[in-house]
DNA sequence: CCTATATCAGGTAAACTGAGATGA
DNA sequence: CTCATCTCAGTTAACCTGATATAG
């Protein structure tokens, strides 16, 4: 397995690689949320674990970790903080008792009603210049990247 | 401005946004690099500061921030742990002396020449299903979604 | 006994804010 | 005077390691 060579660009200069244009993106958005989500007491990371939530509504803090690649102690930082504010509530597993089930609060609900909307118009200026086959195509390709690092 | 409505996928969860799938493979690119430089001393960070030094060899700290959507004074914290571990030097730009030009030093470059290929080989293995095509089109989406963020 | 989960304690890197010095 | 750059000091979020308790 050898790295095709590095693309030279008109400017002379050489191309930055793909993985760190994926890191470029990746600021960018986060600069974008951290600035939509600024006043309202929640960091980036924290809206991040409540859409997973939102979306996978049985995890634990475990879960949670795996999922994101960190640790589990980084996770339950996380979940800790978002307990505190109200926003989720664990309760025991029936099925398997050391397990904390995560869930969204009536007040982790609202939050998203209000906040879901913002980072959907976020994310379609992102895509403005992309018509609903490149979005596509856009997911198929990340996916296909990280599954590449699963295996 | 409307969002378009998120899809449902066949297990009936939502779709992930096309913002978090770009999440997602980011964090997996910074795990796999964190094991990769585990042992050089350099974080994943300050590899990636190198990488941009190595391709635009006349920077500043604050264009180095600029470039990368942080606020200077933690672009400058990043450069100075470069150069007190000798891959970098900094010298007084002689068209204007307030600005102190970085560049690598040789240890800077020898370090440079020792990983890059290791990181092209975990390109290689993110884009391992992917044919020329499909990369080159995987870089435009890219740059179109952070260009689009500039604007 | 071994593994998975959760938790506690402590440490580090990496961002932030705010204030101040200096050169263009 | 104003703006950009660099620096210093302090804070915070978010990760890490390591140790411990407990359930399966």
């Amino acid at each position: 397995m050898t790295a095709a060579p590095r693309r030279r660009r008109k400017s002379g200069g050489l191309e930055p690689s793909l993985l760190y244009v994926v890191k470029q993106l990746e600021l960018a958005i986060r600069a974008h949320l951290d600035a939509l989500l600024k006043d309202s007491g929640v960091t980036a990371l924290q809206y991040t674990a409540l859409s997973v939530l939102e979306r996978t509504p049985t995890m634990s803090a475990a879960d949670l970790a795996r999922h994101s690649f960190v640790r589990a102690q980084s996770a339950a930082d996380l979940v800790t903080a978002l307990e505190r504010r109200g926003l989720i509530e664990r309760a025991v597993d029936p099925a398997n008792r050391r397990r904390l089930l995560i869930s969204l609060t009536e007040e982790g609900t609202r939050f998203l009603e209000e906040y879901d909307p913002l980072v959907a118009e976020l994310e379609e200026q992102m895509l403005h210049g992309l018509g609903p086959r490149d979005r596509t195509k856009f997911r198929s390709l990340l996916d296909c990247c990280r599954r590449a690092f699963a295996s």
